[in-house]
RNA sequence: GGACUCGUAGCUCAGCUGGAUAGAGCACUUGGCUUCGAACCAAGGGGUCGGGGGUUCGAAUCCCUCCGGGUCCA
């Protein structure tokens, strides 16, 4: 099957989809630019004469100014032919179907952009079609259809803490797989666990040596790590240690049960704690396929790579080389190092073959730091050629990668001695601090509340931390910045959430009871219309989100709409004695409450009644 | 040395793969609660988008070249 991944416009999908339906069988569209990007393709763009094979509408969200959407694609195609745009424009309008006049205002503006500014009815009609978080799913689910989405993510090795770096890859992970299913993906999550290597000899080895059984009791994590630090040192100052380490590890990759006893249990321990801090998070596994599940389908790998002529062997290694790229021609990829050991290129070879061939997947996300790019490249051109070669369609392949957590002082995060900080601790001093706040400015609240409160602020400003800036980039963290509590951060959505609920609770209606907000009419005053506009970009938001995997875009979007919301709120009065503006203005508070809270919990973030 | 990545307001960051007068927050100045939650809102000042060249109707965005930070590879 033939699948196409949406970029952040329209797809062919989208259009064979009944997206032309608006509003002949009053369907309305969810994303409405793709709708108008589609019509303009299909009907005006025929109707006008353009020759439709190179034209593309280019029909985007636009700037408020301007209008609701915009369609730029006439500049390009009347340049190309030494047309004037806006007289192309000009035949497009009146090329429209009706169907669109009647629900947009269009205009032809500057040098021949195409303006379309929806009519309050056609605001009204959307905000009543998308009432719920299930409409709105259904309303998205065209976006992924049909798609089977492997997403590899977290990832942490064996036997060591979770500790800041691991917590960007958790949250941008499983905001990607909310996001993707959502959007109607068939999304498996996949934790790809270290827990296969050479670290296990000394491990293996400090275990049976140096153990302290009170405390493997105590904090087994802890334990496990004091050990194999132990070990390692251990074995620096004496080779005898060293190759005894080196005897263990053999001794574990040959079979011997009792090392293998052994490794299960550290396994056991190391899972145990990550599950709590999983749990902490809300963070959710389908597999958890470590490196060792792939151990005994490794040889396949190699076989079919030299069979098929990819790989050769270089100084007793077994590396693939691809001569058509600058950097890769020369530096090679080592499938299997010259001691025969396999690492970390044989068993995602092996992942890749699994996923797509057991798996059924169409398409993998593997989440990573950005510094394993050049592993990621080598290991998609290598799956590329290999699957060519041996008659396997391959799946769409993204590496998601992200910058580094630095401290405030620019490098990489430490503690003051110099270790990594343990992400058990951060969370605590998360709720410790948001515990704080929440009693400053909620005295009054009991004490229970107060901390139920502080572990959604607290977790949420860390997570909503991670997720709102480009994943790109390199991040620096600083409590101050985090629970700065001011500006695009969660504490300040999540108090726009509140504030919305609070006007309901005021009511003593239900905002999520349909009844909440039958009667109303279509917004009229400046700030209901600007918040209502902002409410259907949440179509586009979760296209171009889910199209870059970039949870930032949704961030600020549901910034943007809280910000909306906040202007609206200190204008127009929502309690009022009219009852007709009353039913227009809490129809506006009861989607904006939906599409925040939907926005939110797909971050990952948990929302509350009051804080 | 090669490759990748980033450089946007004093600070922290957006900018939807080339669109209209480059936007937010913090900080600063000013105004707004006896009226739905002020953890809020409104208004104002603040920019050679690292420098230079190029591509075109149009560049923060694409190409080239320098400068600077980070990362990866031997």
């Amino acid at each position: 099957m033939q699948l196409r991944f949406p970029p952040a416009r329209s797809t062919p999908r989208l259009r064979a989809r009944g997206a032309l339906a608006f509003p002949r069988a009053m369907h309305v569209p969810f994303d409405i630019a793709a709708y108008l990007d589609a019509t303009l393709q299909a009907q005006a763009a025929v109707a006008a004469g353009l020759e439709t094979g190179a034209f593309t509408p280019e029909v985007r969200p636009a700037d408020p100014r301007h209008g609701d959407f915009q369609a730029n694609g006439v500049l390009g195609y009347a340049k190309a032919r030494k047309l004037n745009p806006r007289a192309v424009a000009e035949q497009l309008i009146t090329a429209l179907p009706a169907e669109i006049l009647s629900q947009c205002d269009v205009a032809v503006a500057g040098p021949g952009f195409i303006n379309f500014k929806l009519k309050p009815a056609a605001l009204l009609a959307w905000l009543n079609t998308y009432d719920s978080a299930e409409h709105l799913k259904s309303g998205a689910s065209n976006f992924y259809r049909g798609h089977r989405w492997v997403v590899d993510f977290s990832s942490p090795n064996t036997a060591k803490q979770l500790h800041v770096g691991h917590i960007r890859g958790m949250v941008i992970g499983e905001a990607i797989c909310r996001l993707l299913a959502f959007c109607g993906a068939d999304v498996v999550r996949d934790n790809h666990i270290g827990d296969w290597g050479t670290q296990f000899g000394k491990l293996i080895w400090g275990y049976k040596n140096l153990r302290d059984e009170a405390a493997l009791a105590a904090d087994p994590l802890e334990e496990l790590e004091r050990l194999y630090k132990a070990a390692d040192a251990a074995a620096k100052e004496n080779p005898a240690t060293l190759d005894a380490a080196r005897a263990e590890l053999v001794k574990l990759q040959a079979g011997d049960p009792e090392n293998l006893a052994l490794w299960h249990q550290i396994n056991a321990i190391s899972s145990g704690a990550f599950e709590e801090i999983y749990r902490k998070l809300d963070i959710h596994f389908d597999h958890q396929f470590g490196e060792s599940f792939y151990n005994d389908k490794l040889t396949q790998v190699y076989d079919e790579l030299r069979a098929s002529g990819l790989a050769e062997d270089s100084q007793g290694a077994v590396v693939v080389f691809h001569p058509e790229h600058p950097r890769f021609k020369t530096q090679p990829f080592i499938i299997r190092k010259s001691d025969g050991a396999s690492n970390y290129a044989s068993t995602d070879l092996a992942t890749m073959l699994f996923r797509t061939e057991q798996l059924k997947a169409n398409a993998i996300a593997i989440l990573t730091d950005t510094r394993q790019g050049d592993h990621f490249e080598q290991l998609w051109l290598t799956t590329q050629k290999w699957f060519t070669k041996t008659n396997r369609s391959a799946p769409h392949f993204e590496h998601v990668s992200f910058g580094s957590i630095l401290g405030e002082d620019g490098k990489a995060i430490k503690t003051r001695s110099g270790d990594p900080i343990k992400l058990k601790a951060l969370l605590a001093e998360a709720e410790e601090r948001a515990f704080a706040l929440v009693t400053e400015k909620s005295p009054e609240l009991p004490e229970a509340e107060r901390r139920d409160i502080a572990s959604a602020v607290g977790l949420g400003a860390v997570r909503y931390a991670d997720l709102a800036q480009n994943r790109s980039s390199d991040y620096v963290f600083a409590w101050d910045k985090i629970l700065s509590f001011e500006g695009n951060t969660a504490p300040y959505l999540l108090y726009a959430v509140t504030r919305v609920r609070s006007i309901f609770r005021k009511l003593g209606l239900d905002p999520y009871d349909p009844a909440a907000a039958t009667g109303a009419t279509a917004p009229a005053t400046t700030t209901e219309t600007a918040l209502a506009r902002k409410l259907l970009g949440f179509a586009a938001t979760l296209r171009l989100t889910t199209a870059q995997l970039r949870p930032h875009f949704l961030c600020t979007y549901l910034y943007e709409l809280a910000g909306e919301f906040s202007t609206f709120y200190a204008a127009d009065k929502v309690i009022v004695d009219d009852p007709a503006v009353r039913a227009r203005r809490l129809l506006l508070c009861a989607r904006t409450l939906l599409v925040l809270e939907t926005g939110l919990h797909l971050l990952g973030l948990r929302t509350l009644p009051r804080m």
